[in-house]
DNA sequence: TCCCGATCTGGACAGTCGTCAAGAATTCTC
DNA sequence: GAGAATTCTTGACGACTGTCCAGATCGGGA
């Protein structure tokens, strides 16, 4: 099983030694996430995604059992590599107030150069509502994407002297909140937008502080 | 205009005195937000509608102009009365501590009792980050949800006697993203997940106080 | 060079969609 | 009850969808 995908699934052969299949399903992929991004999921079709890739229509099912598959597959893709994207924050920064200047930057700054592919990530999410098929992919990199905000906001927490006063999940879903709606307005106000987004995250994160820390190593939080 | 309706359109006549007309698109209305509730935007047809209600297909192009038409009258219909629902939680308390447990229980009976048209809603919104014919609805419906969770949260701080400490879109975007968040998690693992909701809102709440509120004019005596 | 499997193409299929219009059914007016 | 305006049904249209497949094309081993 590659890194990316935990479903493989047609793989025709096992001949060629480095896996020039699994190298055209990530060019697959690429295209698309373009698509996807542009349109959204409902309003995708197989034909535009080959449209827009060296390849015909038909290719597709020769990589992917399904529609399903490749759409799964290239939000994973994706997200395999945005979840670090922060990660660099979490170990430069040396004190809270700097955490939280690059934290706010970096926010503003994925909004700016990868719109689409966050607006494709919320319409995945929510389908998976309403189509139970998605469910499993969508929880897991919801999952990661909550581990990726606790990893700033307990290094936050670490660095102010203080502990967490909230637990992932919560930490998690008020960021994730403010940030869709930032998504949300980007399109009608740019500029203005990121500029207030930063300003939130400035004026939320030290809600997220609690109590001075323990003295005593790996002290989790109370909650 | 009716009460509901902004974007009016196909009215063949004037004639009939107490307007049948808005009856029946009201009545199609019912019938749509059942079917969109269960399928999500794009994967309801008008087909399907006019099957979950006393009519034909064909009918639906007599009431409404298409397809989009009817869902953004549909969901202005819903969340017309929907925008009322804390009202009574605001009215009534009598302390900051009622307010937060009966707004926590309502948020949580909301999910339990309307999940599909939270679904639907959340679906929407992402779905006008690609079709802009859906933003003018959406944000409008979403200015009045924020405007309903600021009458909670001003309220809140009022019979605590302090002030709010964040502008009303941020203490929106942070409930939205909690709610959301349980809204998800409500299929797998109903119950827990609302008592999780309900604690969270427990927890989060007094993040919202600042400082002592000025005792200036109009303001309430304290508790 | 030839061959054979891997890869890719383009068309076809069966189904669904939104929309429309002709006419039946219903309701209202006189 | 007759006539007219309305409401509603039914069937059709063209466009689009995911999927499949027969055959063209490619590339490396003999």
């Amino acid at each position: 099983m590659s890194g990316v995908g935990v479903t493989e699934a047609p793989r025709r052969r096992a001949a060629r030694p480095v896996d020039k299949f699994d190298e055209r399903r990530a060019q697959l992929a690429e295209s698309a996430l373009q698509t996807l991004g542009t349109l959204g999921y409902a309003r995708t079709s197989l034909r535009e995604i080959a449209n827009n890739s060296p390849f015909s229509h038909g290719v597709v099912h020769y990589y992917f059992q399904d529609k399903l598959e490749l759409v799964v597959y290239s939000v994973r893709y994706y997200k395999a590599r945005c979840v670090t994207r922060y990660d660099g924050v979490v170990a430069d920064s040396t004190s809270a107030a700097e955490l939280v200047d690059r934290f706010a930057d970096r926010l503003a700054e994925t909004i700016r150069d990868e719109a689409p592919m966050h607006r494709l990530w919320y319409d995945l999410r929510t389908q998976s509502m309403f189509e139970a098929s998605l469910r499993e992919a969508v929880t897991q990199i919801d999952a990661t994407l909550q581990d990726m905000i606790w990893r700033v906001v307990s290094r936050y927490a670490e660095l102010a002297g203080r502990t967490p006063s909230l637990p992932p999940a919560v930490a998690y879903g008020m960021l994730d909140g403010l940030f869709q709606q930032a998504l949300l307005a980007y399109g009608d106000e740019p500029e203005q937008t990121l500029a207030a987004l930063a300003a939130q995250v400035h004026d939320v994160m030290p809600m997220f502080l609690g109590g001075p820390a323990q003295a005593a190593a790996g002290a989790r939080p109370t909650v």
